[in-house]
DNA sequence: AATAGAAATTAGCCATTGCTAAAGTTACGT
DNA sequence: ACGTAACTTTAGCAATGGCTAATTTCTATT
């Protein structure tokens, strides 16, 4: 029973396979947003401090080492990084190019909240919740915003 | 090998723990989240077409049902749901309060990116996804937000 | 150079949230 | 009223991303 318009405030409800594919694009997210994280961080590990190991991950991710283990082959099978056993971890051309993606939008977005007067700290714990889910137009419009 | 300072313009990270709790945040978005799509939906359902169906949540969350069936269970032993087997789905007072802020809090942001001058449509899209991730201190920034 | 401690990995577990296939229940049309 | 179609649930499986305990490897100190 679609109803073209109404009188009631009601908000009327999107089509179904339109709804479904918002759904769908949140869960995609979440497949990729892990990698994000993991690849952004390894990136700012190596410019501060010149190299990144699992326990400074797992301290920073706030997770077990046997989870970045885990994770860990999971990105080098993914051609992110590459890292000898017992060692530290490197980016491959793939790993920092997806860095250095996501650490810009990390910035815009954090940025953006900052000029909108959120405070600094939580515009950036703000800022790693909502990162994987902006879209580029949003975000253009977010690196563009003045006052 | 820890370094102590440098003359770079290197972003000197955050503390660790502090890090790890911006990540702790968004894996508890994440199991909340759930939860919030499904009482959000009911609640619009029920708004809109008087009623809220298994069959209705899976295409329009575009998960097949026996997912939504499993997930039913869950939300009504957490208590948001009332629901007899093969009956339909009725919110209880916990649901309808979390749908009612929910909606309030997806309504807020949706509306905040079109003023923000973001396309409806793309709006409606990275508002699902980024409203389990937002402050209640942004919220209220964006909620006061003009031009 | 040996060894103790730190770090990383492996093994094996659990919870969540997807799925398909099959079975059960409801409801509608003739 | 009965049979079929639509809907819901059950059963069982998979992937992801957590965990602890135990093992392996590296490193630094003496």
């Amino acid at each position: 029973m679609p109803i073209k318009k109404q009188n009631k405030p009601e908000p009327t409800l999107a089509d179904p396979a339109t709804q479904a594919s918002w759904f769908a694009r949140v869960r995609e997210a979440h497949r990729t947003e892990t990698t994000e994280d993991y690849v952004e961080l390894i990136a700012d590990l190596i410019d501060v401090q010149k190299e990144a190991r699992a326990s400074d991950l797992a301290a920073r991710l706030g997770v077990a080492t046997p989870t970045v283990s885990k994770m860990l082959i999971r990105l080098q099978e993914e051609g992110f990084i590459e890292s000898q056993p017992y060692r530290s971890i490197f980016l491959t051309e793939k790993g920092l190019k997806l860095a250095k993606k996501c650490k810009e939008r990390h910035q815009i977005i954090r940025e953006f909240l900052v000029r909108l007067g959120v405070d600094p700290e939580i515009a950036e714990s703000d800022a790693e919740g909502i990162e994987h889910h902006i879209s580029q137009h949003t975000l253009d419009i977010m690196r563009a915003f003045k006052n």
